[in-house]
Parts: C-alpha cells; sequence; structure tokens
DNA sequence: CGCGACAATGGGAACGTTCCCATGGAAACA
DNA sequence: TGTTTCCATGGGAACGTTCCCATTGTCGCG
C-alpha cells in the first residue's frame, strides 16, 4: 500500500487512454469491505459501522485515492458544476459578478464553467449546448435576446441575471433595482440642483436600455418635469463608445451639463471626450455613471456613480439556483450612491452669480 | 417523432433522478443501425457509409439529441473540460487572461472551469482537489506558493502561467517579459530624463516581487548607477496598497519624482495618494505602472504604462496545453509600453530654469 | 424462545457512452 | 473461381461509480 507504482503521466498526447489508477474497488478489497461499503461511507450515507468507516477513511488517505467525479455524476446525475453565461468575462462588472457566484459555489463545493457570450446570440446558442451536453446541474443566464423560447424548455434549472431578467415570469432570476437605482441617482442630482439630464445609453436592442430610459422618464415626470425633450444618445457599451457618444452630444446645439450614462464605462468615456474637449468634470458638465466598477475609483474626478451589488447578484443567484422553491423567485436587489467627485457639489452658476 | 413529451423538468430537488430521455440506442433504433453506428457517426470515426450517415444525422437532427457528455468522458478519459486557477477573477488583469484563454478554448470546443485562489494557499488546493476529480483534461495555473512538489505528480498535463511560472523547468510556462518590460519602462523613462525611480511593490513573498526589483536594478546597473540606495515600498497588490505605500514614501525623508509600481491597480492608488497629498501627477511626481489594464486608460492623467500581452498570456497557455510537445516549452511574451499622461514628458524643472 | 424490525453489508444492475473484436460481404487480385 | 484485403456493421465488454435488493446478524419484545 502506500503509493502505486503506476500513478505516473507526464505529459499528455490527446488520444492517450487514460484510466484512472486507484478506484473504489481497490480500496475495498485493501480495506477488507466491498465497494458498496466504501462508497457509502465516501457519500456520508447512513448506517456504517464506526469500524468499517475508520479501515475506508484510513486507506483512502494512504493512497490518496479521489473518487471519479464523472463516474459519479454519470450514475447519480449530478455533477456538481454549474454554468455562467455573461457577457465578457473581462467585463470588470461581470467580473465582479462571476466572483460572487463562484465564492458562493464554492462553499457547496460546486465549480462554475463560465462562458462570455460578447452579446452574440450565435456565441450564446454555442455555449448553451456546451453547457447542456456538460450535462450541469444548472446555469446562470444573463440572456442575449429577449426571447427565450429556445432555454425555457432546457430541462436543466436556470436563474436569469441581470436587467432584463425578470421579463420572464416562470424563470427564476436575479437583478438590480434599476428604477430605485435611477431614482437615487437623480434624487442625488435633483438636490445638487442639477436640472435635467441627457442620458447616454447602450445598444438600443437590448431591453435594458429600454428600462433605464422609461425609469428616467417615470422619476422625471414624478418630479413635474417634462419627458419630451429629453436627450439620448445611444452608444456601444464601452468606454469608447461613451466618448463617442459624449462627442455628438458636445457637438450637438443642445448644451447639458448633466450626464447620466447607463452604465459606468460610458461614463467613464463621456469624462474623457468631456476633458479631451477642453471642458471640466464636474466643474462645467456633471456626469453620473450606473454600475460601480472598481475603475471609477481612480478616475479623475473620481466617478460619482449608482452602484449595482454585483457580487451580491451573482451570490443571489447561485443560491437561487441551489435552493429550488417551488415558484419562481424574483429578487431585486436595491442599489447604493457613491459619492465620488464627477457631479458638481456647489450651486450652479446661474445662481452662484 | 419530433418532440418528445417526456422532457420537461421545471426546478429541480437536487436528489431527483435525472434520467436522460434520449440516449444513442433510441437514436440507433430510429435510424435503423447499431449504437455502434450512431457512436462512429457521431465521434467523426471513418468508415461509415454515406447512407447510415445520413440516416443517423436526420434522426439526430429531429429529435434533438446531445450524447451525454459525462458517459463519453467516462468511457473515453476526456472531458473537454480544463481547469483555469488564478488568483482573482475579478481583478482586472486576470479576468483578461481568463478571457484570452476563454477565447482560445472555445475555438477547439473546451469550456473552462475557473477558480480564484485569493493568494491563500488553502483555497489553491481545495480548487486543485476540485480539478482532479472533476477530471479536467488539463489546467493552467497560476501558483501561489513557488514549492510545486504537491502538484508535480498530478498525473494531468499543466501549464503554469505568471511570473513566477518559467522557475519550474520541467513544466511548460507562459510569462510575460518583465526583464524587457522593465528596460522598455525605465528606457522611456531614461529619454525623458527622470532619474531613478522609487519602487511600489508588492507582497514580499512572491518572487514576482523579487524578479521586478531584480530587474529595474540589473537595468539601472547596465545604466551606470548605483542601485544602493533605491527605495522600495511594499504594499499590498492593490489600490489600497498602491495609495499607502505612497504615503508612506511622501511621509519619508526622500522625495522621489519618479514611481515605478510594479502593478498598475498599486499604480494608481499612488496616483490617489499624490493628488490627495496636493501633489501633481506628473509635473509633481511621474508614475510609471505594470500590467496594462483597462482602468488605466480612465484615470486622469491616463497611466503611463508597460503592459503585459495579459490575453494572449492565456490564450497562449490553453494552447501550450493542448499542443503538447515533447518537451516543457516556456513561453515568454514581450511586453508593450502605453504612453499615456502620468509620466511627464517635458524637461525636470531644474533643467528648464 | 420465536418473530419482526432494523442495522450493516455484499453483490449485481444500471448510468450512456466508446472501445474492441467478430462477422459478413464486396472488391481486388491471382 | 478461390483467396485476400478491406470496408461497413453489430454486439458485448468496459469505464467507475451509485442504486437497489437480498442476506446476515443482533436486538427487543411478547
Amino acid at each position: 500500500m502506500g503509493t502505486f507504482p503506476w500513478k505516473h503521466r507526464i505529459g499528455m498526447a490527446s488520444s492517450m487512454k487514460k484510466r484512472q489508477d486507484t478506484t473504489i474497488i481497490d480500496i475495498a478489497r485493501l480495506a477488507g469491505v466491498s465497494k458498496s461499503t466504501v462508497s457509502r461511507v465516501l457519500t456520508d450515507a447512513p448506517n456504517i459501522s464506526k469500524d468499517a468507516r475508520e479501515r475506508v477513511l484510513e486507506v483512502v488517505r494512504q493512497t490518496g485515492f479521489r473518487p471519479n467525479h464523472l463516474a459519479r455524476s454519470l450514475r447519480s446525475g449530478n455533477t456538481g458544476i454549474v454554468g455562467l453565461v455573461i457577457p465578457d468575462i473581462a467585463n470588470p462588472f461581470w467580473a465582479d459578478v462571476a466572483r460572487g457566484a463562484q465564492d458562493a459555489a464554492s462553499d457547496k463545493g460546486t465549480s462554475i464553467l463560465i462562458f462570455s457570450s460578447d452579446w452574440d446570440p450565435d456565441r450564446e446558442a454555442r455555449h448553451f449546448r456546451a453547457l447542456l451536453q456538460a450535462r450541469v446541474d444548472g446555469a446562470i443566464i444573463n440572456p442575449v435576446r429577449d426571447s427565450l423560447e429556445d432555454i425555457a424548455d432546457f430541462g436543466i434549472p436556470l436563474v436569469l441575471i441581470g436587467s432584463s431578467a425578470g421579463r420572464f415570469a416562470d424563470l427564476p432570476s436575479v437583478g438590480s433595482n434599476i428604477e430605485q437605482g435611477v431614482a437615487i441617482g437623480l434624487d442625488h442630482a435633483n438636490t445638487l440642483g442639477l436640472g435635467l439630464p441627457a442620458l447616454i445609453v447602450g445598444d438600443a436592442e437590448r431591453s435594458a436600455r429600454l428600462r433605464f430610459v422609461a425609469a428616467v422618464k417615470a422619476e422625471i415626470s414624478l418630479r413635474g418635469s417634462a419627458t419630451d425633450n429629453l436627450i439620448v444618445e445611444d452608444g456601444h457599451y464601452t468606454v469608447e463608445g461613451g466618448r463617442a457618444a459624449m462627442e455628438r452630444i458636445l457637438a450637438s446645439s443642445s448644451k447639458p451639463t448633466f450626464i447620466f450614462a447607463a452604465n459606468d464605462l460610458m461614463a467613464l468615456g463621456a469624462m474623457q471626450a468631456v476633458r479631451e474637449a477642453g471642458l471640466r468634470c464636474p466643474e462645467d458638465i456633471s456626469i453620473l455613471g450606473f454600475d460601480g466598477i472598481p475603475a471609477g475609483e481612480v478616475s479623475a474626478p473620481g466617478l460619482t456613480t449608482v452602484a449595482k451589488p454585483s457580487r451580491q447578484l451573482g451570490a443571489h443567484a447561485f443560491n437561487l439556483l441551489t435552493e429550488k422553491r417551488q415558484t419562481a423567485e424574483h429578487l431585486t436587489l436595491p442599489c447604493t450612491l457613491i459619492e465620488r467627485g464627477s457631479v458638481r457639489t456647489a450651486p450652479p452658476l446661474s445662481c452662484a452669480i
């Protein structure tokens, strides 16, 4: 017993047959019990004599045996793996969501298969297929499209995550409270006497855009202002997109002094455009972001933003996936305001003079 | 045929027995061939009649059948999954590495299991166990410790990634060329007449720190200066750590005008400290980073930095894992200089006056 | 003392696939 | 026409586990 002579394998030709060196049967033989008993010990099943359990555990420890998860999964139907399909793991917001899910999963001994869809339906579809074939126990998905007919009958537990998640009543979801976030953002701006914002928003076909714009309009209406002339500039969900959108706004006849971006990256891009145009933020133009990514902390001025609870989003999504209720639950987590320096805190010039 | 009536499963009790509805045997029956033939078709094996292949594919398409990856993996020994163990997926540098690996993997139909070790040996060990049990085809690892005895005989192909990766001669590795990166960084500084840098570096126990400091000293020596009085301030690999380190430097008697940080986050933290101390960057203090994370783009001033090829790092690591050579290969990818605004380009004041 | 209940265990089937070997037939060659 | 070769196919074993059922022994209780 002890070490086994045949456990070396340095390097792998991809077609090399991998045979597991030690199996549950070897353990059984060494411990003088049946494979059933070993299995019971390893799965913490009831009705095992203390003696047998200890003998088995001792052999397991000495041999360094690890049960083959594949065989276990094949037989039991549970893989201990869940899928996570997000737009882009390199996007700090989604990376944070992933981290939250990872931590929650790690606590329960579950591993996470992460995919980046790049907002591309084809890539997304490929990833879905990969998930299904890997027989994951469930998946957390930020759907690219708003039509989910094809994934509704996935046959595996699903949790939707993100702004558009709540739109599918029969699927559990986790999202941040956009309306509340917009409210506290505009509330803050209002307190500072900032007036109506110009909006920089993302890709038109995503429902997140609609929801953000609608929330802003609702909030403005609530305060008694008209929303007809609201400036809304579309762009890509990136720094570059935000910069381009801001440049277009600056080139237009409208001269807004308050920008509300639907996403921090765009807000930061807008901030760059403002600076490059020779204007100052926040003195000339206030910028409010939406996300709460770490990069906003290091910009100058620091980005004042409405932070989504990204990490908690991921953690709750995972928990929702496992602690399955009877009915689809819809979690909406509140946003928080992070005040840094990109919003003008002094009263507007027109008042100060 | 067409849709199957029994494919519904809404919600999952975790102990519910999951039996696959359609198997290769059903396909065989429907297509009027044997399961062997179906298997051959699905694995693109040779020696299949055109007729049989088409019949099988037709049935597969109509039923929407997907082979069970678990069973396939169990029998063949290949899971089509590789592991990736990095310090933190929420760290933009590592997120980018992960993305590079993901893209490379996606091209070959491989999925990636991502773990965050948080530089914690215990967490790392847990993740290693998870990888082994999941029977991944291989793993890309940024090792927390420099002692790898325990993972050397993992029995699965391994590729090390990161600064300390090359230290293990018998394991293939991918890393960025720190020495060359330091060289182009200091070269740039030298061209601008910046003089000797003060260093802000990370955790002392990581070999990355040693390597960075050594490279800087070597480069300075090469230029004929002494390295004895080089200021080296330790800190955590975070914005906060960089800020704290910079505050300590500012509080000390030395008054450096050029900071070279071993990592962008620390550089950005240092920039904040400089600003908060009422000094200007780059006029009073130049700051040079090392990483090339996107956040450096949106700071003010933009962070001039030596960029590591993060995404390529991940991609090459994956490729190294699959296109296995006989001997362990050590890839070293070059860094590039990104000039933004955090390094003073005008000659020093003492000269200008 | 007999009998049911239950704890502890073993053996075989099952999970869904790939791999190996055997077989039949057609094509190629003498 | 007989023999060899090779293509196409089928059937069973194997992968390493968990699940199910049967068996044994022990205890408690009437």
